[in-house]
DNA sequence: ACAGTTTCCCGTAAATGC
DNA sequence: TGCATTTACGGGAAACTG
C-alpha cells in the first residue's frame, strides 16, 4: 500500500493534521493524482542538486500539465490549471523550494501515520526468539537430559554385570561382555566431548546475540527515548525488549545449571582427557560474565528525571522544585531471587534530598524498577565558566544486586540534564536539552556544548514540529515552517537542506532583538498555550507570516480583511493586521501593537477581536476587523470562542449599575486631547 | 499656648494633615473662631451623655450665631451663615455626632501636634538624676571616704602613741592621752552605726525607687512600643530609660564598691556590737539582688520580631521568610565586664533557624545589644483547637552574663506573635495583632483570643488611622471614619462610644458579605497602597462614603459630577459614580462595575478616568466624567497623574503600526449585538 | 559597573488534613 | 464532606557575585 493511501485511510485527527500539511502552495490534488510519481522520486537527493530538483520540477509540471488536459470534469480542470498556474509562478524560479515543501510533506506524512499505527506491541519478537530456540539452550537442555539417562542407565547395568561376575567367576561369556561395556563406555565418553563443544557454541552464540541483536536494539531504544523526551514519536519497544532481555537471561542461567548438570556427572564418571573438567570453569566464567552484563545493562532509566509541573520539558530541572524519575530492570530476574535492594540516587555537585529506595517488582510485567518522586536539588554552588544552561549534569543511580550467588554492582545515568534556579531559565534550559537529545544520540555527553554541532534544518523543523504539537496540540504548517526558516537563516538562504548553528538557534539574538530565536518561538508556544488554545487549534491563526507575506496576501483582498500574526518584535505578542481602505480607492494595511499575556489574561483573544474599535474624529467608532483571511466572516471565524458578558446591568435603589469592558480602541486620527 | 494656637503653627506635612481633619461638617472657621471655648469644655463627659451634648450644641450655635451677627466683612458673614445653617441642619438631630466629631479632631490634633514636636530627646532625665543624686551613693561615697581617712589618721596616731609608751615607760600624762585615744576611737566606732544606718536606708532607696520610678517608666515604654508597633506615635524615651537604667546600675555597683571598703575597715578594727560585720552580708546580698533584677529588667526586645517584607506589620511571622528582631540592653555595663556573651532565640513549637549569636557593645550608647537578621521559622505541625491566626506564640531570648562576680541568666520575650503559612493570612494575622496590642499591656498573654475584650470606637478608630496612615501616607477625615463607624456598628448605632467587639471587626463576615471589616478595610489599604497612592495623597478619593451619602452629596450636583468610592461589595475595588442627565430633566446616578487590581496594574486609574466612554447606541462615545466633587474640572483634579501613552503610531513600508488602548466603555443602551 | 545568576517572596492554585 | 490550613511553584524584583 503506497504511503498516500495509508494516509489517505487515516481517521479523525490525524487525518486533520495531514490536511494541515497541504495548502496553496502545494495543493492536495496534486499529491493525490501524482501520488505513485511522487513517492518514486528521489527528493533527498534533489535536496542537494539544483540540477536534479529543476529537472523534478518541470517533470512535475508536465505531468500536472497533462492532467490538465486529459481531466474531463470542468471545475477539476479549471482547478488543474489555476493550480498549475501558481506553482509555475512560485516555483519556476526556485525549485529547490518546492522540493524542500514536498520533502517535508512526505516527512510529515509519514510520522503522522507511524504515530497513528502504533498499536500497543504484544508478546515477544518472533524473530529474536526464533534466534534464541534455533541456537541453543533450548536444544541443548534435551540433549544433556539424554546423556544424563543414558549414564544411569550404563551405571545401574555395570553394577549388574560386576555383581554376576563376582557371583559366577570369570568366563568367556564374560570377557566378551565387558569388552561391550567399556565399548559403550567409550562411546559414551566421547559424547562428552560432544557436549562440551556444544555449550562452547552456546555459549558463543548468545554472547554474539547479545553483541549482534540485544545491544543495537537497546542502543536503537534509548534513542528513540531520546527523541520521545523532545515530543518525538511515542517510545515503544519496551515489551520486545524486556521480552528479549528476559529470555536472553533465562537462556543464560539454563546453560548456567546445566553446566553445573555437568559438574555432577564427572564426580561420578570421567576420564584422563576427559573435555568437561578441563573447559568447565572458564565456560562458567563466560556465563557468568554473560549474565552480569546483560543484568547490569538491562537497568535503564525508563522515565528520565523530570520535574512533575513541566512534564513536557523533562531533563530541565529547577532548585527546590519537586521532580521525578523512574528506573526499570528490563529483564524478569529468575524467581525467588529477589531480596531488598536499595537504589540511591546521586550527584557530586549538587545535594539531592531522597533516600535511597528500595527497588519492587512490577506486577504487569515482573521486572524490578524503581520510581523515585519528590526528589528535590538543593544547589551546591560551583560555578562553571560556561553558562548554567549549557552545564550538562547527569543524575545517576546506583544499587546491588545478588542473584544466583552473584553479587552484581548496577549504575545507571539519566540523560544529561541542566539544572536551572529560575524558572525564568527554563526556556534556555530547555533549548539545551532539545539541542542535545536531537543531535547527538551518546547517552552521556558532558562537554557537549564545548563544541556544539550544526543541526540541519530538517532536523530542526521536525523537532520545532514536535514542540509546536506536543505544547499546543497543533503542527505548523509548510508555510509557517517556511518563515521559521526564512527567520532563522535569512530569506535569501537555499531552501535546501541549511545547517542551523546552536548560536544561530539560541546562543545569539535575532538581529536587532534581544532575544534569540528560540526564545522567541518558545515564548509564542507558550502564549498559545496559556490563551489563545481554542483559536490555534482551530486554525484561526496564520501566526507565523512574514510582513513580506503578509503583504502579499492581503494586498488585493477587500477592505476588513485580516489575519492574526505573532509578534516578532515582542516576546510572546499578538497582532492583528487588516486591509484599510486608503484614500483614492487605494487600501492600506494597518497592524496593531502586539497584544502580550498582560491583556490576553483579562479577555479573550476572540472578545478582543469582536470588541475592538477605531475611532476616526468625530465618528461613531468602528470595528474594522470583518473577514479573516481569505474571506471568513468574523464572527463566523471566532463566534465560537466569544465569551458574552452578562448583558444587562442591575438597577439598584437610585443608583444603577454599569457593567464597564475593557476594549481596545486605536484612534485613526490624531491622539486625542481629552 | 492654646492647642489651637500650636497647630496653627505647624510647618508644611503637619499643616496638611491638620487641614485633612476639617471640611464642611466641622469647618476650620470654628475650630478657629471659638478655639478657647472649644478646647475648655468637657467633650468626654458629653460623650456618654445626651443631655450634655445638647447643651454645649446649643450654646456652640449660639455662638456661632453671636459671630455672625458680630461680623463685619460681607463674604465672612455670609460663611458663618452658611455654616451655622449646615451645623443645625446636620447636628440638631444628633448632638452626639457632633460631639464625636470634634473629639476626634481634638485628638486627632494632639497626635499630630505629638508627632510634629517629637525633637529626639537627649541626655538623662534631670529628674530622675536628681533623685538618684540626692537620696544615695554619690553623698554616701564622700561620708565613707571621710571615715576611712579618720580611720587611717587614728591608726597612725595609735601606733605613735604606743611606741612613745612602750619607750618611755608609763606616766599620768601618758595615761590621759591613752584615755583621748579610747575616747576618739569610741566616737569613730560610733560612726559605723551611722554608716551602716546610712547605706542600708541607701539600698532601700534604690530599690523603692527602682519600683517606683524605674519599673512604670519601662512599663510605659512598652506600652509605647507596643502602640508603636500599630503604627501609633513613634517610640520614644529610649534615652530617658537608658541613663535611668545606667545611673541606678552605677549607683549600685558603688554601694557594692563601698560595702567592699567597710569589709576593708572591719578587717582592722572592730569591736563586740559593730554593726557592720553584723549587717553587711545582708546588704551584700539585697545589692547583689537589685543589680541582678536591675540587669535582667534592662534587656529588652527593642525591635519585635518582623519580616524584611511587611515592616509595618511586625509580629506576623511567615514560615520560611526571613525576619528579624533586635534585643537591648538598656543600660551601659561597668566598664570592663564585657566577655563574650551567646544569646539564643527560642520557641517550644517551631524550629528556628538561627544559630547563637554574640551580643555585641553599640558603639553609639555603649550598650549590649544583638541584632538578630534572616532568623526563619520552619514550621514544626501542631494544630490546636483555636484558629492559626489568634495563636499567639512568643519568641524567646536567652543570655548567661558574667558580671564582677555576678553570673546572671537573661530572658526576653517578644510581645506575642502570630505565625502564618501563606501570605493570604497576612491580614487575620495583623488583625489579631492589632487588637492584642491596642488592648492590653500585658506583655505576655498567649490566651487573649479565648476571651478578646472589646474595644472602644475611639481607641478602634485611632488605630484604624494609625493604618492609614503608616501604609498610605494619610489618615482620614472625620466624614471617613463616620462611615467606617456606620459599617461596623450599623448606621443607627449611637454615636457615643460604642463597644467594638473581636466578631465585628474580623472574626464575623460583614452582614451579607464573605468577608469581614478589617479584611475588607485591609483590602482597600492595599490597593491605596500599590495603585493609588498619588490620588488618594492629593485627597481626589473621597473613598469611603456610604451610598446613601453620596446619594446626598451628588443628588443636586451638575450631571458630570462624578465621585470615587471603594467597593463595598467586592474586596479591593474602587469604582466612580457621576450624575447622569436623565429623562425630564431629572438626572439620575450612574456607578461603575468596581476596578480592581487585575485591572489598576493595566493603567493608572487617573487614566482609566480620563478615558472613559459611555457609548449610546450610534452616538459618538462621550466620557459622563467631568468634575470631581464637589466642582473640580477632571482634568484639573487628575491632570498630574496621567501617564500620556505615545502619540503618534509609526509608519513602517506600507504597514502602518496602529497603537492601542484598553479603556474602560460602558453602553448606556443595549448590549450591542456585534 | 555590570551581566549572568541566584535568592527572595507574593499570590494563585492545588493538595492536604481534620 | 467541607473548611481551614499548608504546600507548591511561577514569575517579578532585588540581591548577589564574580
Amino acid at each position: 500500500m503506497s504511503q498516500w493511501q495509508q494516509v489517505y485511510q487515516l481517521q479523525g485527527s490525524w487525518q486533520e493534521q495531514v490536511s494541515s500539511l497541504y495548502n496553496d502552495s502545494f495543493p492536495m490534488e496534486i499529491r493525490q493524482a501524482l501520488a505513485a510519481w511522487i513517492e518514486e522520486q528521489d527528493w533527498d537527493v534533489a535536496l542537494t542538486q539544483e540540477s536534479v530538483a529543476a529537472t523534478l520540477l518541470s517533470f512535475l509540471l508536465a505531468q500536472v500539465e497533462q492532467l490538465c488536459s486529459q481531466e474531463q470534469d470542468f471545475l477539476q480542470r479549471h482547478n488543474f490549471k489555476r493550480i498549475l498556474q501558481q506553482m509555475q509562478g512560485k516555483f519556476q524560479a526556485s525549485p529547490l523550494h518546492m522540493v524542500n515543501m514536498i520533502t517535508c510533506c512526505l516527512r510529515e506524512e509519514r510520522r503522522i501515520l507511524c504515530a497513528a499505527n502504533m498499536s500497543p506491541q504484544v508478546g515477544p519478537s518472533s524473530y529474536y526468539h526464533c534466534l534464541l530456540i534455533s541456537s541453543s539452550p533450548f536444544y541443548l537442555q534435551q540433549e544433556i537430559d539424554q546423556v544424563v539417562k543414558q549414564l544411569q542407565n550404563m551405571q545401574e547395568d555395570f553394577e549388574y554385570r560386576y555383581k554376576m561376575i563376582k557371583s559366577r567367576g570369570g568366563n568367556t561369556y564374560l570377557i566378551k561382555w565387558s569388552l561391550n561395556v567399556y565399548c559403550s563406555v567409550f562411546i559414551f565418553l566421547n559424547r562428552h566431548k560432544e557436549i562440551m563443544s556444544r555449550v562452547t557454541s552456546a555459549v558463543m552464540e548468545i554472547g554474539t546475540l547479545m553483541t549482534s541483536q540485544l545491544a543495537p536494539e537497546l542502543a536503537a531504544w534509548k534513542r528513540r527515548q531520546q527523541l520521545a523526551c523532545l515530543g518525538g514519536p511515542q517510545l515503544t519497544g519496551e515489551e520486545r525488549l524486556q521480552c528479549w532481555f528476559t529470555f536472553t537471561l533465562q537462556s543464560l542461567f539454563l546453560l548456567k545449571r546445566q553446566l553445573d548438570r555437568l559438574e555432577q556427572l564427572i564426580q561420578k564418571v570421567t576420564y584422563g582427557n576427559d573435555p568437561i573438567p578441563h573447559q568447565k570453569p572458564q565456560l562458567d566464567e563466560q556465563v557468568k560474565q554473560l549474565i552480569c552484563s546483560l543484568i547490569k545493562s538491562s537497568f535503564v532509566v525508563e522515565n528520565q528525571p523530570c520535574m512533575h509541573s513541566q512534564p513536557q520539558k523533562p531533563l530541565v530541572i529547577k532548585v527546590g522544585v519537586h521532580f521525578a524519575a523512574k528506573l526499570f530492570g528490563e529483564c524478569v530476574l529468575v524467581p525467588g531471587s529477589h531480596g531488598t535492594y536499595l537504589c540511591s540516587p546521586r550527584n557530586r555537585r549538587f545535594v539531592i534530598t531522597n533516600k535511597p529506595k528500595v527497588m519492587d517488582v512490577e506486577p504487569v510485567n515482573g521486572c524490578l524498577a524503581v520510581d523515585f518522586r519528590h526528589m528535590v536539588i538543593r544547589v551546591r554552588r560551583c560555578t562553571g565558566s560556561i553558562p548554567v544552561t549549557e552545564e550538562l549534569h547527569t543524575l545517576s543511580f546506583e544499587a546491588q544486586l545478588c542473584l544466583q550467588g552473584l553479587s552484581i554492582n548496577l549504575e545507571t545515568c539519566s540523560l544529561p540534564l541542566v539544572v536551572i534556579s529560575n524558572s525564568c531559565q527554563l526556556p534556555s534550559g530547555w533549548a539545551s536539552v532539545m539541542w542535545y537529545n536531537l543531535l547527538t544520540d551518546e547517552q552521556r555527553k558532558l562537554g557537549f556544548f564545548s563544541d556544539p554541532p550544526c543541526a540541519s534544518w530538517c532536523q530542526l523543523s521536525e523537532a520545532l514540529n514536535w514542540q509546536l504539537n506536543t505544547n499546543t496540540g497543533r503542527s505548523l504548517s509548510v508555510e509557517q515552517l517556511d518563515m521559521l526558516h526564512d527567520k532563522l537563516l535569512g530569506p535569501h538562504a537555499l531552501h535546501g537542506d541549511c545547517q542551523v548553528s546552536w548560536s544561530m538557534f539560541h546562543k545569539d539574538n535575532l538581529p536587532g532583538k534581544s532575544f534569540s530565536f528560540w526564545e522567541w518561538l518558545d515564548s509564542i508556544v507558550e502564549l498559545i498555550k496559556k490563551y489563545l488554545h481554542a483559536i490555534w487549534i482551530d486554525g484561526c491563526i496564520m501566526g507565523f507570516v512574514s510582513k513580506d507575506r503578509e503583504l502579499a496576501l492581503l494586498k488585493d483582498k477587500e477592505p476588513g480583511t485580516f489575519l492574526l500574526r505573532f509578534s516578532e518584535s515582542h516576546l510572546g505578542g499578538i497582532t492583528f493586521t487588516w486591509v484599510e481602505p486608503g484614500q483614492n480607492g487605494e487600501s492600506k494595511l494597518n497592524s496593531i501593537e502586539p497584544f502580550t499575556k498582560s491583556i490576553l489574561s483579562m479577555r479573550p483573544f476572540a472578545d478582543i477581536i469582536h470588541d475592538y474599535k477605531l475611532v476616526a474624529d468625530g465618528a461613531i467608532p468602528e470595528n474594522p476587523l470583518k473577514f479573516l483571511y481569505p474571506d471568513i466572516p468574523r464572527d463566523e471565524a471566532f463566534g465560537n470562542h466569544y465569551i458574552h458578558l452578562q448583558k444587562k446591568g442591575k438597577t439598584c435603589s437610585p443608583l444603577h449599575r454599569v457593567q464597564c469592558t475593557f476594549m481596545g480602541i486605536s484612534y485613526s486620527g490624531v491622539w486625542p486631547a481629552g
